[in-house]
DNA sequence: TACAATTTTTAGATTAATCTAAATAATATT
DNA sequence: AATATTATTTAGATTAATCTAAAAATTGTA
């Protein structure tokens, strides 16, 4: 079959990362063109591409979805992604701000038999060192019943479990605020004039933090 | 700095290996067309923009050799690429015969970082999972006096170190043969009509190899 | 040395991926 | 509904990497 190139594979992450969002409507130019960087025109012209690559179902004018085949190419790179995103983190001791970049690298490399023994290797994880969920070889996400810290209400409590925001800047600010994943915070004030809240890290360490944070950091409610 | 392609970090490849065998004598055009499985044109054009980028020395009709740049840059790929092939071998249980493609793949991540904690990781390993040397941080290699079992007279004993041949094929071979990285030979007979040997395997197992895989395999004289 | 064979380069085309600028379609506003 | 705004597509160019065919340079040989 004609393969998929880095490029053509870049596009449909894209895509299927905006679809996310979107919830099935269709995904239009101009948002792809935010999302991959580059122009419209260039968008228009790979749609056409993968359009005929039958990776995507693409009308002029009426924005694009997922193929079958375009979604399982989709989510086999959000699962390399994310495993190699582990490996770094686990095995190599990279950081969880400084492994973005290199997983989008590696999760060009094609192999499917690396990627499965690399999943045994790391443990079978089910979610990556962001909280992201990790899909199957089958592309199966497993969902979690969570919601940004900004939701708890005063004096409940939840565990970290994610981020919404994935800069460097935000993961870098929540290690010095000590809010790494499993952390447990109970929700001790809230102040309405800047809707920021105190908090209790792990039932100890009180914290302020913004609504800029609360917003970007998912729990799960206890 | 401008940056490098992965073709033309396979053609700095390409050039570093035949280099290796010519021992410093200007490398030609058709013997990079061979390696690279493409056409004589196509080098040409290729070699104009390594030169502009002062990755080699090249000069019309003479051939060329790497520049220092062009040097270190060939010799952090053949270190990525024997890196990851231990990776694969000792951390995810591939056999030797399976790494090739992977490893090549593998070579052109970019983080000089990752590389580094790989190589940590990994126990700072010496040689691949085929015996060839892997170059350290700067680039320098670890020489073994190894010797094609061939050589080898009637009595000698050596310890399988390498093989000169990477095909699939042969490694598979050599597997059935039990004769992998770190088994003792010794030569007990040598038949002149077809240029075969006979050899007992760690002092017990009797072989007899023909002239082709004695010629590809490299043993260090005990 | 001169001719033949080989090697290498040049010329001109092609494809993927990109761009800018202009044209067209869709949507929003008065 | 007519017009303005925004989104999208088309047209035409550019660059990297490739190709084939032809020309030029080098090397080998009689």
């Amino acid at each position: 079959m004609d393969n998929i190139s880095h490029t053509e594979e870049n596009y449909l992450k894209a895509i299927f990362k905006i679809a996310e969002k979107e919830e099935g409507r269709p995904v239009n130019t101009n948002a792809i063109s935010t999302e991959m960087k580059t122009t419209a025109a260039s968008v228009t012209d790979m749609l056409n591409r993968l359009s005929k690559k039958e990776l995507i179902h693409y009308e002029k004018y009426k924005g694009v979805t997922l193929t079958i085949k375009g979604g399982r190419t989709a989510t086999r790179l959000v699962r390399k992604h994310r495993l190699w995103e582990v490996f770094l983190v686990e095995k190599l001791h990279f950081s969880w701000d400084e492994v973005h970049d290199m997983a989008e690298e590696l999760e060009h490399i094609q192999s499917e038999e690396l990627v499965e023994r690399l999943y045994d290797y790391l443990g079978r994880p089910k979610f990556d060192p962001h909280g992201d969920p990790i899909p199957d070889a089958e592309g199966n996400f497993t969902f979690r019943k969570q919601a940004p810290l900004a939701d708890l209400h005063l004096g409940e409590k939840g565990i970290v479990v994610g981020v919404q925001d994935h800069s460097a800047a935000f993961l870098q600010y929540l290690d010095r605020l000590q809010l790494s994943l499993g952390a447990q915070v109970t929700v001790i004030e809230r102040f309405d004039y800047d809707e920021s809240m105190k908090i209790t890290l792990n039932g100890d360490k009180e914290h302020i933090v913004s609504k800029k944070v609360s917003q970007n950091l998912f729990v799960e409610k206890q």
